[in-house]
DNA sequence: GTCCAGGTGGGGG
DNA sequence: CCCCCACATGGA
């Protein structure tokens, strides 16, 4: 059982160039984390949060309904504000500049590695929102219903959903996934979870290889290409110099550098100057 | 009806 | 290596 106040929260004060949570949780990173009113809420290892920003005397506060000691040892992971996201780009590449002063605040978050896996998996040949309803209809149907309260102990009319775990989707059959809605996708999701359900696939110790063993070993999963296996590097394993190459981010190629970029520019954090770009092709007018 | 969406697998040349 | 196409589904 978790009780979720809304009344009892903390404010911890940070910058809104670190951290935007408008820009984290609608860059196309995550698909789990939505809007009531002002407050953001999303499940993180079955724990639901709610986050939300304000800003006073031109200072911005984040209010969450997480005591201190899980802002500091969940939150503050989850927003990876640990690290320093300082980058000096070359002052003639235009295009990335802009992006980065757009998507100022944007953080990669440190997300489940099961859960991105299936949710790109998801993604492939399919827009956001159906990617989001179809994967919030997944854990509806097959995740744990997390017992959440509020102060008087009473349940919401609400119902919060953990994701599916691996175990639990990989005693799920094609059919399960083709009355999701998720079509020829079913069957690749399905395989990776026997798959990983039985230990042939390993992502838990697959953190422990170089950036090209990473993606060499998610290319061997049917149903990951080069751009899935760089968004589950990037977003579920936390390789900040991955660059998922979608349709987007291949319209500013060809838009802005002449068809070809050279990403060795964006070293060590290409996966974040990825996200600005994309943010900004996207969602800038 | 057609086109598109944070692509990929498989075949052929 | 490259090019080509089929692949479920739902919304515009």
């Amino acid at each position: 059982m978790q009780v979720i106040d809304l009344t009892n929260t903390i404010k911890i004060q940070i910058d809104k160039q670190i951290l935007d949570i408008d820009k984290t949780f609608s860059c196309g990173q995550c698909f789990r984390w939505n809007k009531i009113g002002d407050y953001w809420y999303g499940v993180i290892n079955n724990k639901l949060f709610f986050i939300k920003s304000i800003v006073i005397n031109d200072k911005q506060y984040i209010e969450t309904t997480a005591t201190q000691d899980e802002w500091d040892e969940i939150l503050y992971k989850y927003f990876d504000l640990d690290a320093d996201y300082n980058i000096t780009l070359p002052i003639n590449d235009i295009f990335a500049n802009k992006a980065k002063k757009f998507g100022e605040g944007i953080r990669i978050l440190r997300q489940d590695t099961w859960e991105t896996l299936i949710s790109f998996i998801i993604s492939q040949r399919n827009n956001i929102p159906r990617i989001k309803t179809t994967i919030e209809k997944l854990c509806k149907t097959f995740g744990n219903k997390l017992d959440i309260r509020d102060k008087n102990g009473n349940t919401y009319n609400k119902e919060f959903y953990g994701f599916p775990s691996i175990e639990k989707i990989s005693k799920l059959n094609i059919n399960d996934m083709l009355d999701l809605g998720l079509g020829y996708r079913s069957e690749y999701i399905i395989k990776v979870a026997k798959d990983v359900y039985e230990g042939s696939i390993d992502i838990n110790t697959i953190n422990t290889l170089s950036d090209d063993e990473v993606i060499a070993r998610l290319l061997d999963i049917k149903g990951v290409g080069p751009k899935v296996a760089n968004c589950v590097a990037l977003f579920g394993l936390h390789r900040l110099d991955m660059f998922p190459i979608d349709v987007w981010i291949q319209r500013v190629i060809d838009r802005y550098y002449d068809g070809h970029i050279d990403i060795s520019r964006y070293r060590p954090l290409s996966g974040l100057i990825q996200q600005y770009m994309f943010y900004y092709i996207k969602y800038s007018d």
